[in-house]
DNA sequence: TCCCCTAGTAACCGTCAAGTTACTTGTTGG
DNA sequence: CCAACAAGTAACTTGACGGTTACTAGGGGA
């Protein structure tokens, strides 16, 4: 039976409807991001994923192979995503912090991901973990230019200068617990994230090598 | 059949060995703090609890009820023991950095949990919210006091210092993809720690408002 | 037109894990 | 010494979940 049948308007030639590969494909992506993000890989049901998702629980598996091959699939596209991200940033190293954090608040998908990560780290080596690193090798550049024009105090290590600055801007959202313990409010809420965003700013300007104490 | 009756030494009397209901609980409390510290309380195996305990499973049920009911008495254990843990702490807020990472170093089983929380928040409210916001209180009070010594700077909020404060000292071990991506280390290496712990007290030597220069 | 590949579906299977049942064994107080 | 209760055990139940089987239906090219 042609679904044009019984209702009143006829389906658009031009787009078929009954079928559309490409669209089944994101709309199983995008649950998955979102089930994933919220339970984990572990954690993460195929059923629901397939549930939410609109299709049927088999085409997951035609197109990904397992939960495994889904699941990789989605932190590629993150990944790829968020490179996207964060070419906007600002040139100063001390500036990016509010960038940073602005981002993670917008991605807290993101956030959790790579906390499920961090906890199932010991079996798996490290997802692109090459890629990754000559990143944050890239930024750490950056952080020595800074230092060089004494921007940023020199005695720093530019490593943990990285992983400091990873922290400022990410952990209220990794541990919004943490959060509403020492503020009393969550990190989703936006008075808190202005108050973190002046913070951060304040935090950025007292680190700057005193030259002269300006007004 | 009695024991004694195969092998050499008689059991001793003074302490019964067979039937010790105080060391199956510890055995079992100990067991399932790794467990759930591994692997989150859904990902927890009550089987493997009870394996490693050296216990039959049905005895968890009994001192505990369920899992939920045992995972509740690891998490109260914890904190009372953090609790007596962090009373040694120095005085001053600044100061306290490289101690918070150093216990944390010793006790990343907490780190764990507190993330595994992180990532189920949404559902339960927060257990121990209260006390757990009183005590973070307390502290902010101690970072207001070095304020007004002029000991940090004065425009800080002490909430947002305090989380801060948890993220520098916390975040590596929170997340050891991460201090391998900026650093190369993972965040069990002495080296790394090490070196966290000298760029901690230089992070906090820069903080402090400038009064004078010292060489 | 018809063939064949791909998209899509429903029902099913083996496994695993939480929690229970029905039992045995040790300990202790009267 | 023995009843009664606590400690301990093995086998089972029930439901969920990852993955599969065996099928139907659409649609583009020869």
């Amino acid at each position: 039976m042609p679904i044009k049948s019984a209702g009143g308007k006829a389906v658009p030639k031009f787009k078929p409807v009954r079928r559309d590969p490409a669209r089944t494909k994101l709309r199983i992506l995008a649950a998955a991001l979102e089930e994933f993000s919220r339970q984990g890989f572990a954690g993460g049901r195929v059923d629901v994923i397939a549930r939410r998702a609109g299709i049927n629980k088999r085409m997951l598996y035609h197109y990904f192979g397992d939960k495994q091959g889904l699941f990789r699939e989605v932190m590629h596209r993150k990944m790829v995503q968020r490179e996207a991200w964060l070419v906007g940033a600002p040139e100063d190293p001390l500036d990016i912090l509010a960038y940073w954090f602005q981002v993670a608040c917008n991605d807290t998908e993101w956030v959790r991901l790579l906390e499920w990560e961090a906890l199932q780290l010991a079996d798996a080596p490290l997802a692109n973990g090459a890629k990754r690193r000559a990143s944050c090798r890239r930024f750490m550049e950056r952080i020595r230019k800074s230092q060089r024009l004494g921007r940023m105090p020199k005695d720093f290590d530019a490593g943990q200068m990285a992983l400091t600055m990873m922290a400022l801007t990410t952990f209220p959202l990794a541990f919004p617990q943490m959060t509403w313990i020492a503020t009393g409010m969550l990190p989703t809420d936006p008075k808190f994230q202005r108050q973190r965003v002046k913070f951060l700013s304040q935090f950025a300007a007292a680190l700057r090598p005193a030259t002269q104490s300006a007004a």
